[in-house]
DNA sequence: GCTCTTTATGGGATCGGTCCCACATCTAGT
DNA sequence: ACTAGATGTGGGACCGATCCCATAAAGAGC
């Protein structure tokens, strides 16, 4: 492969006056410009972003730390960090699937190794001490999605899950659901917690107790909505509503509800949350709460793009709104 | 951030000795090791990867070029890949969404100019000729998955979309039906025209003409399955079964077949091609050509690490069957 | 005509590692 | 005791760019 040097010389120039052209900055003459053009033609010359990056310090690598790039929310969401950083000049650097904090520190801190130009994390736990120190240390502008706590993050973008969760009871209790279940996902995901305090605001709100809810808690998977609704229809528990933490819970526990011969949303209505790529194909067609994934992988995106570039954002702490969309799966029963 | 030197300072060594040591190769005493481990603990020290990939010309990156990240299905397909490629101590640089070839083409050269040790391409089109050539130069080892061309590829890992539409159809007919229709998705894409071979080499083994098939092409999205299941819907053509060129085709057609007061499998039976997350959890849930999309990214990383490694891999052109399987979207017509 | 700035260019150090080679010891074989 | 090979270490070139600085010519202002 040729290097700078053979253009160089192709060009009869020095080595300075093509970088000074290649990176399009300093005074150069039209002239010079013309033959090193050229010769970068002539030699097919791509200039060796190791090299680049080893000396200016700027790889145009972000990197991206996520819980499981083969899942469709996580994939979403690294879909919007692409589409905006493929406008900055950057590539995404995907690392995800790790099975416990250590190895997921340990990710991070290759990124760094590998000069990422900046980080964004979704993470399901907090960043650990030593990560943090090492963020603080070598100054990686760092994007958090979500509420993992890290404090070395110089901006955040979250989903309002508290007003979700809440918005979507409110919806439930306006159809005149009291009696309701909750499947949650998760207990050790901050997004999870915040969706309950969200349902007992709702339910608060309604003059109801806490006792008055059915919770199941379990992961986020249509195998854990199936049997959260097996367990509850076995139980003679007189629920008209179930709450399910995502659409995969919701898909599991229509399949369930369907195995015991009954119907939604005429023997018991259905609220997912997400609005994953099945949802409006379920049967009957999912009301859910909407979660602008790809928005929040865009905004993140767009965040540190700033921060990197030096460009003052106009606020490092980016919230974005849920939205319920109303379909089939929620029976009203007002008079 | 502590570099090399320091380290060798500290621990009153070479550097030669520091970056054997972190090597792991050649020549070092136990007291040299003793104290250059204490001195990298005690310093914090990492190495720079850009340092070492401009020098060894290696960088520890993976490349993957894939149709668009955020589609479950490229993202199964990456995650199948990074499961394998993170016991190769590789990270992975995903490029997707390009709208053309050309930019297809430009992320390419990209990923080369990157300095990663392999690629790994999922394309809907032909590698353009200058790709190609960059390829043959730079000697990068590229393993390919599909059936797109790219002459300069030392490894492929096809699905068998022949057999899998042929088993698909053969299904159909053994169930009785006679009057299918097919749904194919984007007729540029390879795989698609492999599957419509594969239907008229069932058609033909079953005695029929290629025009007792009714065909709509469009693209792989519920979208497009939605509208073709209208059309023949609307038509007279006395169709008992479709098959549907994916999930998503399926997923459409299902909700207009619904739309037109009919249910499935009673009045029209729907085969599906992936089996993807949703399939079991429509209504009626999807008989379908499984195709093991994740498995398909692990053995391209797989065979890419080979080939990276210097081990000699058993084959460099691997094949990976389809599975029907049976749910409740099919009924059975014969007496 | 003289100074001051702008434009243009090249030289050489530098980024942080790896890798090859020279050289010194130590052990084993004859 | 002498040689051959294995073990251990350091020196310095090198990878391919960027970046700072020195230098020089051209244009501007008085």
């Amino acid at each position: 492969m040729a290097t700078i040097t053979d253009v160089s010389n192709r060009a009869k120039v020095s080595r300075s006056t093509v970088s000074r052209i290649i990176a399009g900055n300093g005074y150069v003459s039209d002239a010079a410009r013309a033959a090193v053009d050229l010769a970068i033609a002539e030699l097919g010359y791509r200039p060796n972003q190791m090299a680049r990056g080893l000396r200016s310090n700027r790889s145009g690598i972000i990197g991206a730390v996520v819980g499981d790039i083969a899942a469709p929310f996580y994939a979403q969401m690294v879909g919007g960090m692409q589409t905006r950083c493929r406008k900055g000049q950057k590539n995404i650097l995907v690392a995800s699937g790790y099975a416990n904090v250590a190895d997921e520190t340990r990710a991070i801190l290759e990124l760094i190794d590998r000069s990422c130009d900046g980080l964004i994390l979704y993470l399901e736990n907090p960043v650990t001490e030593k990560a943090n120190t090492i963020i603080a240390q070598t100054q990686v502008p760092v994007v958090v999605i979500g509420g993992s706590a890290c404090s070395a993050a110089q901006g955040t973008v979250r989903i309002d899950n508290f007003a979700g969760a809440r918005d979507g009871m409110r919806y439930l209790l306006a159809k005149g659901h009291r009696k309701i279940a909750y499947f949650a996902g998760n207990m050790e995901f901050h997004d999870t917690r915040e969706r309950l305090l969200g349902i007992e605001a709702a339910m608060v709100e309604a003059g109801l107790m806490w006792n008055d809810l059915y919770l199941d808690r379990g992961e986020y998977s249509a195998d854990f909505g199936q049997a959260a609704a097996n367990r509850l229809l076995a139980s003679d528990y007189p629920v008209t509503a179930i709450f399910a933490g995502d659409d995969d819970i919701a898909a599991g526990a229509l399949l369930a509800i369907r195995a015991h011969g009954m119907q939604a949303p005429r023997d018991i209505s259905i609220l997912g949350f997400d609005d994953n790529f099945h949802a409006r194909h379920l049967t009957p067609s999912l009301t859910t709460v909407r979660q602008p994934i790809d928005l929040a992988g865009e905004l993140a995106a767009d965040l540190l793009l700033a921060i990197i570039g030096d460009t003052k954002p106009e606020t490092t702490d980016i919230q974005i709104k849920t939205e319920l969309l109303q379909r089939d799966s929620v029976r009203d029963l007002m008079p």
